[in-house]
DNA sequence: TCTGGGGTCCTAGGACCC
DNA sequence: TCTGGGGTCCTAGGACCC
């Protein structure tokens, strides 16, 4: 049976998300940075009109920022996490295939259903405006790659009104004909310009190709790109609920970190956040690695970076004896005199717990509990009461390494300290309301 | 002065094993 | 002069995605 795929994905998710709860956020070019206030990482329309690039270092901005107007904001991953999971929600309940691709996009089957793809789609995007509060786009293709493709042109192009179904199109050889190859998912950069040595500067370019010449030159994934262009699906809707392979977990320094113990203080928050991770999924890893880098874009000061991973004796997801490897693997690797700017920790060789492998080393049962006792009220401390209200000594007591968060706005949805206000009344100031529809402001099992 | 974080998959080469 | 065949695992790097 030939299946019909749908790629949702979030017009400008980042600000779609602050616009929900500031109306006065609509037409005005907005833009949300990276951690740090680093870089560009959304824009809205208006933005992207100004010419502010994807990625574009914020301080670099500076001044069109200005001469324009652009509301500027750090990044607010608890409100985007939290809209996220509604969006989601939302889309699980009109469907029952969907795969979660990311934190704003999401593929749904659209199989069996009475209505036409297409109509079931325009359904899918009020329904998602109306009790999520946030615009998406959604093309439809008998493959991913082509649904990605539509996905472009639906948000592209206002006259689609929000979809394009690429499946049987008449005009599937235009649309493929309008998209340049960069454009392509699972074309880059790198092949994009290689492509272009060819003088295959499309989609439709691309898609008369040979498949052993592709495969020759772009291995097996540019071949599974090319067969998707061309109608053959490669890539499945796949199961939801399939654990990561690597868990990673790292961060830019606000400032620079030179001495080892503080290095050490950081890694070991990180540690702790990546086994946390592991422990949500209910795995354990049997690889730790570590990493860490000085300021690249400082030419004057010396380089250093370094990588070293370490097979453990035995599968764990225990954090005092992640936070010990870590730790003994940043000995060998730190060098003095030399200013860090990131570091990081990666957990892989992951495994499901209850398919645990018993090594020689792996500790007596009785340990094992008093292990995984000591863990699991550790989490259910801190999902009470908020992360890094229990914490292991190792991450230090007093926060030294400070992000820059200068243009944060409020938690509004998960937080009760920052909910809006629809009017201040009787007890003090005023918020003007927020909500694009009251219908945003619930959660979504109330809408 | 200031340049993010978290993933996946593929390939090549070296060390090592029988 | 001639020097096998078939594996695994690890490391490193490249390319791509959001």
């Amino acid at each position: 049976m030939t299946r019909i795929f749908a790629l949702v994905d979030c017009n400008n998710f980042y600000v779609s998300c602050e616009r929900v709860f500031d109306p006065k956020l609509k037409d005005v070019p907005v833009v949300v940075l990276s951690n740090n206030d680093g870089c560009v990482i959304a824009r809205s329309n208006e933005a992207k009109a100004l010419g502010i690039r994807m990625g574009a270092p914020a301080f670099k901005c500076k001044d069109l920022f200005e001469r324009h107007g652009v509301r500027v904001f750090s990044s607010n991953y608890s409100l985007y996490g939290d809209m996220s999971a509604r969006v989601m929600n939302c889309l699980g309940s009109l469907v029952p295939d969907m795969k979660i691709y990311s934190i704003d996009e999401a593929f749904l089957l659209l199989n069996n259903f009475s209505e036409s793809p297409e109509t079931f789609a325009r359904r899918i995007r009020q329904t998602v405006l109306r009790w999520a509060g946030i615009p998406v786009s959604i093309g439809i293709g008998p493959t991913k790659t082509l649904a990605k493709i539509a996905n472009r042109f639906a948000k592209k192009h206002p006259e689609h009104g929000g979809v394009l179904d690429l499946t049987n199109n008449p005009d599937k050889a235009s649309y493929l004909k309008q998209t340049p190859t960069e454009d392509i998912w699972g074309i880059g950069g790198k092949h994009s310009l290689f492509l272009r040595s060819y003088n295959i500067r499309n989609a439709l370019d691309f898609s008369r190709q040979a498949r052993d010449w592709v495969k020759s030159k772009m291995t097996v994934t540019g071949l599974q790109t090319l067969l998707e262009i061309q109608g053959i699906p490669c890539l499945s809707l796949e199961d939801s609920f399939v654990p990561n392979k690597t868990i990673i977990s790292s961060r830019s320094f606000g400032g620079c970190v030179g001495s080892l113990d503080q290095l050490k203080e950081a890694l070991a928050c990180y540690v702790s956040r990546a086994a946390e991770k592991l422990r949500w999924q209910r795995a354990l890893c049997t690889c730790i690695m570590v990493f860490i880098h000085t300021n690249r874009f400082r030419k004057d000061h010396p380089q250093h970076s370094c990588a070293r991973q370490l097979r453990l004796l035995h599968s764990t997801d225990y954090t005092p004896l992640l936070i010990r490897n870590a730790h003994d693997i940043l000995e060998k690797i730190y060098r003095p005199g030399h200013e860090y700017k990131k570091a990081g920790v990666m957990l892989s060789g992951i495994e499901p717990r209850l398919e645990r492998q018993l090594t020689f080393f792996t500790p007596p049962k009785i340990r094992r509990i008093k292990e995984r006792k000591l863990m699991e009220a550790m989490d259910r401390i801190n999902s009470r009461w908020g992360r890094g209200t229990l914490k292991p000594a190792a991450m230090g007591t007093v926060k030294k390494r400070k992000m820059q968060r200068n243009l944060l706005s409020p938690r509004y949805t998960t937080s009760w300290h920052e909910l809006p206000v629809v009017r201040a009344g009787w007890h003090g100031q005023a918020r003007i309301p927020a909500a694009r529809s009251i219908d945003a402001l619930m959660p979504v099992e109330m809408s």
